[in-house]
DNA sequence: TGTACATCAGTGAACGCGCGTTCACTGATGTAC
DNA sequence: TGTACATCAGTGAACGCGCGTTCACTGATGTAC
């Protein structure tokens, strides 16, 4: 039952964004609205439940998709495998899409039970990452490239300490390049950005992570 | 007197997301709603009116960073000073950041009006790019990359068509891997992607935006 | 097998609030003669 | 200089709608004796 609410809720985040309706979703179920609170406090404990939901759901998808890659050596097989796997998560689910990597809801603040879901897609990239650096494959620091600020250094090895020990930071760096370009293309293009520019979306897609593979020498 | 109705407005932006009130605007100004009516034919107009003020408020931040760099042959130095500009831009006006490049606002369509508007931006960073081929000090497509596929190619061709006749489209498909992480670590950094992984944001940015330069050579 | 009772999912009315938009209007300002 | 008139910014009431949440309640189901 709380199940089917999740699930008529996630429906009506498709044409309502967040401003989601309790009693919109109440009356598609022929309840009457009041009938939610017996299995939802609230309508944020409900946008919550939604998000985390959709964190587990990115995160499945995108674990699945990285193993579905037969030979783990192959490194950009492996990230192309993930990111395509994001973007099509974000095409089948975009109003889910947009709950997580969209603009903030107003005067709504993630509670914390959702850091570790949220994690996961993140981990199966730096997994690649870490992956590559233990069999070598994946070289550290070329010449020329900026020494990271000790802030940064730190930050990034609070990650590396707690998801991959040994992992430097340098990669890590790097890897979160290609993270925030896979997300900024996925992003861009589902808000719009693309449109009257690009209209071959997928092979763009495509060829953007490709590039950043050989970018980040993947 | 517009003027001020956009000024009210955009005030309420940064607590109410897109769900702009036309009623709590004109209670801020001391008016009765049905006094807007006068200036603005309804709200989604004014929401027009307010994304195409942010995208040349945007555009013309980012064409006085990128001109203040004297040294017009410093790419990088451009390059940076742009992508600084559109961050310091953002966290100035965060709600009108999240308008332009946030989830698209449900039963909203943005008019083609604000299209030239929107292009400012990434005229900066294309010119760049196009006077950095012109001196030769940008290399043409490295050994190793994979080729374009000619679909992408002809959307490419016609970018470079309009704007900056002569770019080679490998070229512009590198710029947009810089385009787009730099957009992705902006809205990551506001929209609460990074919380809880990087505290030090503006040197984490600015590294970020350095290592791509290394990347594309610039 | 049959009765008494507790549980609890769902109801329906209400509170108090918000919204965009329309419409006939008032009343001050400025122009024309 | 003084009167008559047009303009037009802003008013206030209303329409019809939406929302989240509370609260006392009904009535079916299942359990205990």
């Amino acid at each position: 039952m709380i199940g089917e609410i999740k699930a008529v809720a996630r429906r009506h985040l498709e044409t309502d964004g967040a401003n989601l309706s309790l009693r919109a979703v109440a009356r598609d179920m022929g309840m009457v609205s009041s009938a939610l609170y017996r299995y939802f406090p609230s309508r944020d404990e409900l946008l919550t439940a939604l998000i985390l939901d959709a964190y587990n759901d990115l995160g499945g998808t995108v674990e699945a998709a990285d193993a579905h890659v037969t030979d783990r050596a192959d490194l950009r097989g492996r990230w192309l495998a993930a990111a395509r796997s994001v973007r099509g998560w974000a095409l089948v689910k975009p109003a889910e899409y947009a709950l997580l990597f969209g603009s903030p809801v107003p005067g709504y603040a993630a509670p914390q039970d959702t850091i570790a879901a949220a994690a996961r897609t993140s981990l199966v990239l730096i997994q690649i990452l870490a992956d590559g650096h233990a069999t070598g494959a994946l070289a550290t620091g070329s010449a020329g490239r900026p020494e990271l600020a000790s802030p940064v250094r730190a930050d990034l090895a609070a990650v590396t300490a707690q998801v991959a020990p040994g992992l430097p930071e340098d990669l890590l760096m790097l890897g979160m390049t290609g993270w925030l370009q896979l997300f900024g293309t996925v992003s861009f293009e589902l808000f719009g950005q693309l449109n009257n520019v690009i209209s071959a979306r997928a092979q763009f897609f495509d060829q953007q992570m490709e590039l950043m593979c050989e970018l980040m020498g993947l």
